[in-house]
DNA sequence: ATGGTGGGTTACCCA
């Protein structure tokens, strides 16, 4: 089983690349991050007839979440419950799989902008709330997935260059501690798992030809409960879409369960 | 050299 999360950074103009992903990277069940479409427009006639189940939490221009599934979805919940929020950034649902029901949490993680700005305060606060949320759920589903856009670099490892980047945006201690309270619930990051190459990343730059020179970062992550985290035998990024013409500028992350 | 590109829309936008 395959389990993946990219940031389209717009279905509409991503879907024929994610279409042609899928044929070369099967994956069963992808959280997708910045969809930009209200519920109307989302393609769910050329996502059903490729054999997709979905759910969306859609918005005009900005953010919008997804969950596509090989399987069918149920109790689909919308944004973080008691964090009220008019930007669309979570969406969790369940699925069936070959180690039991498993819970798929979507987030697109608010960027931040810039240290003390109102919007980085609201990341904080975001965080905060992610980390309640993602608690209770982990106490409901052992098979739980945390997939998305985290807008965060958890090490300076995981930044092409940290003189550039540490202390700052995406990079900064409170942010990370953000992201290792998540850790410290019990989820690990996919990633971590493995022996990676130096210099993997999810995230380029469309400016200044950032992927061509790999000025990166790593921060689309998957979060595996234990029960995940086990029978997990890979998890890296897919390069190949960030290739495309017209790419996202991010790839997808993808993770393999093993199963039993 | 503190820019640039690329989504979105027509906003001192958002990444």
């Amino acid at each position: 089983m395959k389990l993946a999360t990219w940031n389209v950074n717009s279905l509409k103009v991503r879907l024929p690349q994610l279409l042609d992903w899928f044929s070369v990277n099967p994956v069963d069940v992808i959280g997708l991050q910045e969809t930009k479409l209200t519920d109307d427009a989302f393609p769910s006639a050329e996502l059903e007839a490729a054999g997709w189940h979905w759910a969306h939490c859609g918005q005009k221009t900005y953010n919008g979440v997804a969950i596509l599934s090989r399987t069918p979805l149920r109790d689909v919940t919308y944004g973080i419950p008691g964090f009220d929020d008019e930007q669309k950034r979570v969406i969790a649902a369940t699925v069936d799989s070959a180690h039991g029901p498993l819970r798929y949490l979507c987030v697109y993680v608010v960027n931040g902008q810039a240290l003390g700005s109102d919007k980085y305060d609201y990341k904080l606060r975001f965080l905060a709330a992610l980390k309640a949320y993602v608690a209770e759920q982990l106490a409901q589903h052992p098979n739980l997935v945390v997939g998305g856009d985290y807008n965060i670099a958890p090490t300076p490892a995981d930044t092409h260059d940290p003189a550039t980047w540490e202390g700052n945006i995406l990079c900064s201690e409170p942010e990370r501690d953000g992201f290792r309270a998540l850790l410290a619930l019990g989820l690990k990051d996919a990633f971590s798992l493995f022996e990676q190459p130096p210099q993997s990343f999810t995230w380029w730059d469309y400016r200044a030809a950032g992927f061509r020179r790999n000025l990166g970062l790593r921060i689309d992550h998957l979060l595996l409960s234990a029960p995940l985290a086990a029978p997990c035998t890979a998890a890296a990024a897919d390069l190949r879409p960030r290739r495309n013409e017209r790419p996202s500028d991010h790839a997808p992350f993808v993770a393999e369960i093993g199963e039993r």
